[in-house]
DNA sequence: TAGGTTGATGTAACCAGTTACATGTGTCAA
DNA sequence: TTGACACATGTAACTGGTTACATCAACCTA
């Protein structure tokens, strides 16, 4: 038993023949080591959890390929599981995350339900919110400053002369976020109308708002998106109407999707490092579970991306 | 020891106020119950593994994303490792899923490395690939007809009278469904002249393909492209060359992702169905775990999506 | 009141490994 | 030849729960 052991942990420290009798015996008794042996005396079960609203938005899907791949690298496996951003279901599904072993998690945003909170300090587990900058939440975050980057938006948008700007953002509701890049707009000292659009966060919402848009009485020179998804939506259905981008309308996004750079015209919009937040949050996530340090929180620069989707009003 | 057990898994069994003495303890000496103790009795883990390509592909964030909201029904969570198509990398990451207690494996396609069909063998581990249909493929798979799909998309473009056609797909390197899609080509009895064009499978990718076809010696009157993320690109690429879709050109796609619906022109593709793919494979592997009766293979009918970026050749 | 039954609770074996420690064997120098 | 030491290997305790079984008290019936 404990030579068996010594031959799949520490081979150097078993005679040659031995081991390789133990491993000739390990092939013809197709012995596979039990997990849940091994992580009952080792303490550790090597998989964190993560909570994200949805998988639909390209934006969570390359955060969680970066989670994925920085947590690889630290021999740690990745449990996803999705909220639709509902605190109740997340404090559930996080429930089943430590049930199952999960060493730690990582969760989006600074709004949950109070059983999850309770779970992570019953647990004392470790775990971090993304998306979101907040020093004194009490979770470390790992994350951009929601406002800022709409502010960066908004103000390059004044900065063209747009006056009359369209906001098409997602939910409100249980979305700190979207709260958060809307309160981002208050920042920018701008004489600006805003007229604001709610809409579901996925191409046909962006659609829909597009039509909103072109049905209100007050016109528009611009549009800015809280989400390049939307922007997307928005865009599609300008090139239905006829509208010309950036001509008749500038449109500016939030995120920088893969295809916003590539779309026709490209997609001017705010660089959301969620690759590096990927990786920030593995490796703090890794770090506190070894360590047993609490991780520092992470700011991370957002980034103004021109693109040909945005133009100047002609003064006058 | 036995009675907090009985606390936590059959309350009934106790007596209210011994129950109650319990939780009170459990309260205040904040006991966390282990799960890898659990798990070494039971046996059961509760989650399976999924390696895919990648997740910065929508089709397969749709996919994990029915996968991971069946499992949650069966009480059963998703732990996600992508393999960038890389075989060794694939098999790699399968042993740490293995490693750490992965109760069944989900994968893509039927070509792996021979280290991960000797893992499967060794630990009589539950395996189904996907996106992939063969009977006789020693694992149960659960997925579409990669070359049915192509046909279907080819025999509508010939249908429309295209005679001259761009394919674009990705890599074949590793891959057996971009294999098996160029291979239903061939199942068209039409008179057709095919150019290939292999791209990586992304927007970028789109538009780079899309000019090398504009840029080819032979006109096309069509393209088809073995992805709806390449058509998109394909279709970007088009509109900043003022190529009209469908009147100077017509395209399609295969997958149909949530953006094809709502583009402008939408997109004529064929409907792959992920989601019930993602739903089947849960249903399949929860049902090997729980019964030990290995499932007998799905096959789900993809589905002709015409729509508006392609139209007919006028004759003459 | 004795005996049977029921329900609650404690005891200890068990799951499948790891690891501290004890034991055994072989090599080498004195 | 013997003592010292290194190295290999076996033994048993330990991880933290679950569960079969034993025990015991309370209640009901004969």
């Amino acid at each position: 038993m404990a030579t068996v052991s010594r031959v799949l942990n520490a081979p150097d420290a078993v005679s040659p023949k031995t081991r390789e009798k133990v491993e000739a015996a390990i092939r013809t008794l197709r012995f596979v080591p039990s997990a849940a042996a091994r992580a009952i005396n080792s303490g550790r079960t090597r998989f964190v959890g993560a909570l994200v609203p949805t998988l639909d938005n390209a934006i969570f899907a390359r955060f969680l390929a970066a989670l994925e791949h920085k947590l690889a690298e630290r021999r740690l496996s990745l449990v996803v599981a999705t909220t639709h951003n509902d605190p109740a279901i997340e404090a559930e599904k996080a429930k089943t995350l430590v049930d199952i072993g999960a060493e730690g998690l990582i969760v989006s945003g600074i709004t949950h339900d109070p059983a999850l909170d309770d779970l992570i300090e019953r647990c004392q587990l470790p775990a971090i919110a993304t998306s979101y900058h907040d020093p004194d939440y009490h979770l470390p975050t790992v994350g951009y400053d929601n406002a800022a980057a709409t502010a960066l938006a908004l103000d390059y948008l004044a900065g063209q002369g747009h006056r009359d700007i369209a906001v098409v953002h997602g939910p409100l509701a249980n979305n700190d976020r979207t709260r958060a890049r809307l309160a981002g707009l208050d920042q920018v000292d701008r004489a600006v109308a805003l007229q604001f659009f709610e809409t579901e966060i996925a191409i046909p919402g962006g659609c829909r708002a597009a039509s909103a848009v072109l049905a209100a009485h007050r016109r528009v020179s611009a549009i800015l998106c809280f989400s390049d998804v939307l922007a997307l939506g928005v865009l599609f259905e300008m090139q239905r109407n006829a509208v010309r981008v950036p001509d008749d309308l500038s449109l500016m996004g939030i995120d920088d999707l893969a295809a916003s750079a590539h779309s026709e015209p490209g997609l001017t919009t705010v660089h959301l490092p969620v690759s590096r937040m990927g990786e920030a949050s593995a490796t703090a996530i890794a770090g506190w579970i070894e360590t047993k340090e609490r991780p520092a929180p992470v700011l991370l620069a957002p980034d103004r991306i021109i693109r040909g989707s945005t133009g100047a009003v002609a003064s006058g």
